[in-house]
DNA sequence: GTGTAATGCTATTGG
DNA sequence: AGCATTACAC
């Protein structure tokens, strides 16, 4: 048992560790050694004999999940750190549901929609409705649904709720209610639930059942909330009425990185937080532990640009080191090829690691330009996020099977493979017992049941084929609990059709969805036996629920006469299934040493020694649809944020001067944020980027540093009056014809190439050298020469 | 009912 | 450009 832990803190984090009783707040800049600090916290508990059973911490990812109970293992002791409760909101809260689900009128068996499966729900009841599609946009109805849930308006409350009715009244769509109604109750009748449900659902437990509330409420005596920032109102609530009783809660977060407000995220819960709780401790982690100087100071140089912020002063004690590198390439691809460059030399140079470089983007779109560029340079890359393998069609086909054989009432697995491999089972007739079912208010499980008795108008041949389909499902569902998951998973894949069909398919895209499939299959196989752990690693929790989870089992061995091994099986594998993004999964060997590409939102509490930030245009980073509002813009600003102080050693921004987007070549300005970091944090790393530069910040254009490389490349021959002197590294640019601006007057309205339009405050000295005072209705107040400014009256 | 061609839509961000 | 849904021929 390591006894030191305490020595390993500054005296902040010390505090912030020691600080266990009570409501307590922790504000941790970045890098500042926010997980070392929850870490140590929790073995601190356990160290002081708490027992583990009765602490329950909520993380972002499952994956941190399991590092930090990793961790905690080597401080106490591994048998302790299991009997945490750990996880994030959705798997935690999912566990609890499916011990609870019966009180709520669902299956413990009961599905989790992912989002694919919602949005084809609410297709479904769009088309019941007879409502256009254009209009009522299926993501778009599903934001509205969402939000509504995680701010805990149920269905009928939403109908009722005179300022939602209006909002939707007028923006055109007042059918919205209807839609969450009908909804909701088909997911009911399903038995599934989508990831909102699982919290408003936990909600609804909580709040209805007092039993309940009391039985967890004394469970979790100490209550930890990782990335508090992010959390929204659904989850505050839930956090406030588990910690009602003992006020041992502990949350912990960075306003400055608060960056999925987009889905919810309300800042306001840290202020809540304070409000809730007078007596609350608050402990500030401003040293920063991971990057540079210049790093740590380009990016509270960014942040400063946001009115919204807690105050906080991170600094480090770390080197200077690199400045941050600017290049700017001409287009997408060229983009790629530079940051491959970069990264080949630096792993020549610095003798880095490919696992030491990690590529962020705004838009999983960007990806591409990169993968092809490394690629090219033999460069070992990964792909975080953007199409999991869960996702993948062939895979949700197999999962649909598998779901269906767990919960046949499941409607959007029903319907996507119920004729899926071809079965003659077409939309006609998929058609008619959605209507049926509608009609007499059950699943379409239960209509193809009783398909006789419904007296639908579906021919003889038809019918046979859908008790065919029916009793192939039963014949899985039976199995369930007698067979391990990969026997049964193997069973189905094999008796369902999808295997032959997939493999019947020699093209190489056939190839690879049959090769997923058994990738799939190896999954269980691994899961079955026992030798790996299990999908989500939510620790087995109280011993009640062990008891009975053990004592199930044993029945079911009995009545299978299997032999004592603890059969894991194909339900247990699915349970959280939903639940598992890309950022869960384990890392193989090959993985570890490559280069990490994804985007900067799941890069969160990630660190890498060498980060390059690409796409840094106006429109792309920040997105267009941030620009209206001043809230919107300051969440992509803490998203650039986040993205800088992922860096340790050396962080590059780069852009490009156009760029594919939609199939065609669109030209792209350099970001308003690059601006917003002061030059001296800046080295203009390529000759573009100097060059432009140099055109952008009339009048100075101060002398760079001089690149020994340039003064050998012979200088294009002088041309008077040309726009960009090229060779003007250490001279002042050529002034370009501006005779236009001559009479220009205080009070004009003007347009710059960059800084867009703006009137004219103040004007001093004679022209040519006039220097103008411009407040730009973007950009704000620049001084510009009129000799260099391009300038255009309006 | 099935398979292919044509059309149309999309690209914030994610559990 | 790439994917998904739709339209149309078989």
């Amino acid at each position: 048992m390591n006894d030191n832990y305490l020595n390993e803190l500054n005296e902040a984090q010390r505090a912030a560790v020691e600080a266990t009783e009570g409501p307590v707040m922790i504000v941790a800049g970045a890098g500042s050694g926010k997980t070392r600090v929850l870490t140590y916290r929790i073995a601190h508990l356990i160290r002081k004999g708490v027992d583990p059973f009765n602490i329950l911490s909520l993380t972002f990812t499952n994956k941190a999940a399991r590092e930090m109970k990793e961790r905690i293992g080597k401080i106490v002791s591994k048998s302790e750190a299991r009997n945490l409760w750990m996880g994030t909101f959705h798997s935690v809260f999912a566990r609890i549901l499916r011990n609870e689900a019966e009180r709520l009128g669902y299956p413990t068996n009961f599905t989790i929609y992912d989002t694919d499966d919602s949005k084809s729900l609410i297709r479904t009841i769009l088309k019941e409705q007879g409502l256009d599609e254009k209009i009522y946009k299926t993501g778009m109805v599903l934001g509205r649904i969402s939000a509504a849930k995680n701010n805990l308006i149920g269905a009928q409350a939403y109908l009722q709720n005179p300022a939602a009715q209006e909002e939707d009244r007028m923006s055109g769509k007042p059918k919205i209610g209807i839609i969450y109604d009908q909804y909701q109750k088909r997911c009911f009748k399903a038995g599934a639930m989508d990831f909102d449900d699982l919290l408003y659902n936990t909600n609804i437990l909580l709040r209805d059942y007092p039993d309940i509330l009391n039985k967890y409420q004394d469970k979790f005596r100490y209550i930890m909330v990782d990335e508090y920032q992010d959390t929204n109102f659904s989850q505050y609530v839930i956090v406030k009425q588990l910690a009602a009783r003992f006020q041992n809660i502990c949350v912990v977060g960075d306003d400055a990185q608060s960056i999925y407000a987009f889905r919810g995220a309300n800042i306001q819960n840290i202020l809540s937080f304070e409000r809730d709780y007078p007596e609350l401790k608050t402990y500030k982690l401003e040293q920063n532990y991971r990057s540079t100087k210049n790093i740590v100071n380009a990016a509270n140089a960014i942040i400063s640009n946001n009115r919204d912020q807690l105050e906080k002063n991170v600094w480090t004690s770390n080197a200077e080191g690199d400045l941050i590198q600017l290049m700017k390439a001409n287009t997408d691809n060229e983009e790629g090829q530079i940051v491959a460059r970069s990264i080949f030399d630096t792993k020549m140079n610095a003798q880095a690691k490919n696992k030491d470089f990690a590529i962020l983007y705004r838009t999983n779109a960007q990806s591409r330009a990169m993968e092809e560029a490394l690629r090219k340079m033999n460069i070992p890359y990964r792909i975080y996020g953007g199409l999991s393998f869960y996702q993948r069609k062939e895979v949700k086909d197999m999962l649909a099977y598998y779901r269906l054989a767990i919960n046949p009432h499941d409607e959007e697995a029903f319907k996507r493979v119920i004729n899926y491999p071809a079965r003659g089972i077409g939309d006609t007739t998929v058609d008619k017992l959605i209507i049926a079912a509608r009609d007499n208010d059950v699943s379409l499980w239960t209509v193809c049941e009783n398909i006789g008795p419904f007296g639908l108008q579906i021919n003889s041949g038809t019918t046979q084929k859908i008790l065919d389909f029916v009793a192939m499902i039963q014949s899985f569902n039976v199995m369930l609990p007698v067979q391990n998951a990969y026997d049964l998973g193997n069973h189905i894949a094999s008796h369902c059709g999808l295997l032959r069909e997939l493999y019947a398919d020699k093209t190489p895209e056939g190839v690879s969805r049959y090769e997923n499939v058994q990738e799939l299959l190896n999954g269980l196989k691994e899961f079955s036996d026992g030798d790996t752990t299990p999908p989500i690693d939510l620790v087995e929790s109280d011993p009640e629920l062990q008891r009975i989870e053990v004592a199930k089992q044993a029945n079911l061995l009995e009545e299978a006469g299997l032999s004592d091994k603890p059969l894991r099986t194909l339900d247990q594998f699915m349970q959280d299934i939903a639940l598992l993004t890309d950022a869960d999964a384990k890392e193989t060997e090959e993985d570890l040493n490559k280069v990490s590409l994804m985007t900067i939102h799941a890069a969160k509490g990630l660190e890498f020694p060498y980060v390059f930030v690409v796409g840094l245009e106006e429109n792309l980073f920040p997105s267009a649809l941030s620009l209206n509002s001043r809230t919107d813009l300051e969440e992509e600003r803490r998203l650039f944020y986040v993205a800088v102080t992922r860096a340790e050693k050396r962080c590059t921004l780069t852009y490009a001067s156009t760029r594919y987007r939609w199939g065609n070549l669109t030209s792209c300005e350099a970001s308003r944020f690059l601006d917003e970091i002061d030059p001296k944090f800046i080295e203009y790393a390529n000759a573009a980027a100097r060059r432009q530069y140099d055109a952008f910040n009339e009048p100075s254009f101060e002398v760079k540093k001089p690149n020994p490389g340039t003064t050998a490349t012979p200088a294009p021959p002088k041309k008077k009056n040309l726009v960009r002197a090229t060779t003007a590294i250490n001279s002042a640019p050529a002034p370009i014809d501006n005779s236009h601006l001559k009479n220009l007057q205080v009070g004009q309205r003007v347009r710059h190439e960059r800084f867009g339009d703006g009137q004219v405050t103040n004007l001093e000295g004679p022209f040519p050298n006039t220097k103008a005072t411009v407040t730009f209705d973007q950009a704000g107040q620049k001084q510009l020469l009129l000799k260099f400014a391009k300038l255009e009256i309006l």
